[in-house]
DNA sequence: TGCCTGATTGCCT
DNA sequence: GGCAATCAGGCAA
């Protein structure tokens, strides 16, 4: 496994959401491994981006976005769900890319005792959901995905730009018309075909 | 298939 | 006090 490098993520944070697609989740646990490849992500920028958790500036619950990138930034939403983000650009800046889908790569006998769910395709199919698959909790908030246990390294396929999907964010109430969702086009794992 | 709703809680205004 | 980067299930067509 070829960790991604700290450099990777310190670049504009439209290109990391799209250079994150088709790379691999890990997430090493006693109970198993769980690997799911990214195949949709949304860029969330800083201050001028009015869906953004960092548009009224750092509060005590976005505070990891305006810190390392290549760092986990994970919150609480609804009152019973996490969803996981990485850290981009430049430290201070209070960009993050959430991810929205994975394929399930290793441990999906896993995954479906952590889901109660058998169908491999709607293991994953949103944030919520990978975040329940893979076993990850608001301890990993902060963390960096460049150790173990949880961490994003390279696949041995690359995503070509080509097949790269564009669209508007899914769930929001504000800056509604920006494309910032990236998902790979031919992929049944995403979490809305549009 | 697709729209609508309830569940449930931490955080910011 | 109200809302939120969600999800699953129910009901209508």
């Amino acid at each position: 496994m070829e960790i991604l490098p700290a450099s990777f993520y310190r670049q504009d944070t439209k290109t990391v959401a799209r250079a994150l697609l088709g790379t691999l989740l890990v997430h090493e646990k006693a109970e198993g491994t769980t690997i799911g490849r990214i195949v949709e992500t949304e860029a969330y920028l800083g201050i001028n981006d009015e869906a953004s958790h960092a548009y009224r500036g750092m509060t005590r619950r976005n505070a990891p976005m305006f810190g390392n990138p290549g760092h986990a930034y994970i919150y609480f939403i609804y009152g019973m769900y996490y969803c996981i983000n990485v850290v981009t650009a430049q430290s201070g800046v209070g960009e993050a890319i959430l991810l929205r889908a994975l394929q399930p790569v290793e441990g999906i006998s896993l995954m479906e005792k952590r889901r109660q769910v058998l169908d491999p395709v709607k293991l994953c199919n949103g944030p919520g959901k990978l975040v329940l698959a893979m076993g990850i909790t608001k301890d990993a908030n902060g963390h960096n995905l460049r150790q173990k246990p949880l961490y994003i390294a390279k696949d041995k396929y690359k995503v070509d730009e080509k097949e790269i999907g564009t669209s508007t964010r899914v769930g929001i109430t504000k800056a509604v018309l920006l494309p910032l969702r990236f998902y790979i086009k031919d992929s049944s794992y995403v979490s809305k075909h549009v």
